[in-house]
DNA sequence: CCGTATACCTCAACATTGATGGTATAACCT
DNA sequence: AGGTTATACCATCAATGTTGAGGTATACGG
């Protein structure tokens, strides 16, 4: 396995609404999830977590109301409002358009 | 052509260090070269850019000097050292990996 | 049944880095 | 002369991730 990256900034929030577009989950099956499914290669910090989770309210992209985990824990869980997956849609192909950019740069013969 | 695309943190500098691949080069050109080459979807500041440039300088990824450019004027000529190419490819093999596990984890199913 | 680990959340201080917007100089074109 | 292009620089701001510390409640090993 190789070692943990640091996250970009601005991907976070990508990844946590893709999360989300599964149904409601509370923040730490999210960050669970993330990095399970980036083989380890993403370490979700609860710091940014969170913050972005309060990010998502307030921009309205997701609801949160606290309820109880399967482990029987406090845990608050967000869910994605239709904005937030608006918001999902929207970034998933910016960060294509992007990721595409950045393929072509890099491929780029030497300038004429 | 769709609209440009602000920069992720982090970026800038591996598509400096890839404009810088191919030789020395001024500020300025490194700019039009970017923009060239994402077809526009990156627009290059010269504010974020210079920043960069002198952090490469700084990290002795690149050493300047003032000569003259195509048209005659000043310019700050920047030139990859042994330190930055070691850096080019270090990112480069970085930058695949994060595309790559995030690919992964917004392809990934449903967690169980 | 106690102690410790784990699940879960929050917050504040800090660092990095891109965006903004303003300054400066010289060449070239009209 | 005046405007546009080429070229560089800087200060300040904003967004967002990192670090690190703190807090509660449930589960689990001894």
């Amino acid at each position: 396995m190789p070692d943990e990256l640091d996250l970009l900034q601005g991907t976070l929030d990508v990844l946590v609404l893709r999360a989300l577009s599964h149904g409601p989950r509370h923040g730490y099956a999210i960050a669970q999830w993330i990095q399970d499914n980036s083989d380890g290669t993403f370490r979700i910090l609860d710091g940014a977590l969170y913050t972005s989770l309060h990010r998502m309210e307030e921009k309205g992209w997701a609801e949160a109301e606290w309820g109880t985990s399967e482990r029987g824990k406090r845990a608050r869980f967000y869910e994605l409002t239709p904005a937030g997956r608006a918001e999902l849609q929207l970034r998933t192909t910016r960060w294509e358009r992007y990721v595409n950019a950045v393929a072509h740069v890099m491929a780029a013969p030497a300038p004429a």
